[in-house]
DNA sequence: ACATTAATCCAACGACTGATGGATAATGGC
DNA sequence: GCCATTATCCATCAGTCGTTGGATTAATGT
C-alpha cells in the first residue's frame, strides 16, 4: 500500500520544519499519547492533531493504527534493550574482579535501568499496557521480557557463584525487581518532584541486591 | 434518571433465573471484561451480550458506562480491603508476642495478599489499569493505595521495633512488595498452571520479609 | 380487581471511529 | 524543462459507540 518503500526523498509541500521527517514526529507524539491513554482511547485524529498534520498523513506514514502502535512499542523497547545490554556487558566484564567489584557492577546496572525508566516514563506505561493484553502475552514475554530477564538472571547467578550474593530464584528475583521499579516510576508520575523518593528507592534497590535475603535462607 | 432508587421489588418479566438480581450479573461480567480488555475496548453491547441482556438493561441498572466502571472497581477493591484489613488485624494482635510470632504473622499477612490476588486476577488487572490513568492517580492513591500501604508499613515498623526485622523505608518496601506481587500474578496469567512458580514466589516473599536486607544496612 | 412501579427490550439518534480515494503541490532524477 | 514520485490534505464512507424514548410485561400494594 502506501509508505511501503523507504523515504529516499522527501518531496511534498514543505509546510513543516524540515529538521526531521514527519514520520518520526508522528511516532513520537503517538508514543506519548498511547502511553498516557492507551491504545483504544487514542484516535488517529488525536495523533494527527498533536503532530500538526492530517489524519490521512498519519495513515500514509504508519499504515494501520495497530501498525502505528507496534512501531511505537518497538522503538521504545529497542532503546531500552540497547541501554540495558550495554550496561549488562559492562557488569559481565566486572564480575571476575571479585565480590566488591561485582557488587558495584550490579549496582551500576540497576541504576542504569532505574535512570532509564525515570527519564522515559512512557516506557513503563507501554510495558504495563502490553502486559495487560492477554493475546500479546506470549509475544511480549518471548521477544522482550524473557531475554532481558535471562540477561540479568545470568548476572545474578554469576555474581552468586562469585560470592557477591546468594540467589536461590534468579527469575523471580529479577521479575520482582523489575515490577518494583515500574511501580516506583508510576508513583513518581503522581509526585513528579520527589527527589528524596528517587534517592531512597535507589538505596532500597541496592540493599535489595546486596546480601539481602542472603545467607540466611528460608 | 433510571435506576436511581433502590430496587425494593423485582418486577418485570422473569425470563432470567432469579437466584440473583440482574445488576449483580452485569457487574460480574463487566468486571471480567474490563479487567481483560480495559475501559475503552469494552462496549456496553459486549457487556450486555455476555450477560444475556439488552444494552438498555445494562444502562438501566448501572447508569453511565463510567459509573459502571466505577462500580466494578469499587466492588473489587472493597473485597480486597476487607480481606486485607482482617489479616492485618490478626498480624497486629500477634506482634507483641515476640519476634518469632511477629515473623509468622507477617508471613501470614503476605500470604493472604498473594492468595487473594492469585484467586482473583481481575483485581490486579483493574488495579494496574487505574494506575495508568493519570487523572485518577490522586484519587486511587488517597482512597485505595495509601491506606493499605500505611497499614502494612505500620506493621513493618512495629515489627522492626519488636526486633523482627530492620526496615529503613517502609513505604518504598511495601510498594515494591505490592508491585512484585502484581507482577507475579500477571506472569501467572500467562502460564496458569505454574504450581512450582507459586510456591517459589511465596518463598521469595518470605525471604524478602525476613531479616533480608536486614541488619547489614547500606 | 386495579393502579403503581419496576424491569426488559426495540429502535433509533447523533457523534465519532479507522480507513481510503482522489486532488494538489513540490521535489529529485533525467 | 519534463516526468515520475512522494507528501499532504480534503471529503467521505461504513461501522460502532454511548445514550435515550417509548412500548411491553409482570410483580407488588391496596
Amino acid at each position: 500500500m502506501a509508505a511501503m518503500t523507504m523515504p529516499r526523498r522527501r518531496p511534498g509541500r514543505p509546510r513543516r520544519e524540515e529538521t526531521r521527517p514527519t514520520r518520526e514526529l508522528v511516532l513520537t507524539v503517538a508514543t506519548r499519547l498511547f502511553a498516557e491513554r492507551g491504545f483504544d482511547a487514542v484516535g488517529l485524529r488525536d495523533v494527527a492533531a498533536a503532530a500538526g498534520v492530517d489524519v490521512a498523513t498519519v495513515s500514509h506514514h504508519t499504515g494501520t493504527k495497530a501498525q502505528l502502535y507496534d512501531a511505537c512499542f518497538a522503538r521504545v523497547f529497542a532503546a531500552e534493550r540497547e541501554v540495558l545490554e550495554a550496561a549488562a556487558e559492562r557488569a559481565r566484564a566486572a564480575l571476575p574482579a571479585g565480590p566488591p567489584a561485582a557488587r558495584r557492577a550490579l549496582h551500576d546496572l540497576v541504576d542504569v535501568f532505574v535512570d532509564f525508566l525515570e527519564d522515559r516514563p512512557e516506557t513503563t506505561a507501554l510495558w504495563l499496557r502490553r502486559w495487560l493484553e492477554p493475546h500479546r502475552h506470549a509475544e511480549l514475554d518471548e521477544r522482550y521480557a524473557a531475554p532481558l530477564y535471562r540477561l540479568v538472571a545470568e548476572l545474578l547467578t554469576a555474581a552468586a557463584s562469585a560470592g557477591a550474593l546468594v540467589e536461590p530464584t534468579p527469575h523471580i528475583t529479577v521479575r520482582s525487581l523489575v515490577w518494583a521499579v515500574h511501580g516506583h516510576v508510576v508513583a513518581l508520575a503522581a509526585a513528579p518532584s520527589g527527589a528524596r523518593e528517587r534517592r531512597e528507592f535507589r538505596m532500597f534497590v541496592h540493599r535489595f541486591l546486596d546480601g539481602l535475603y542472603g545467607p540466611a535462607g528460608s
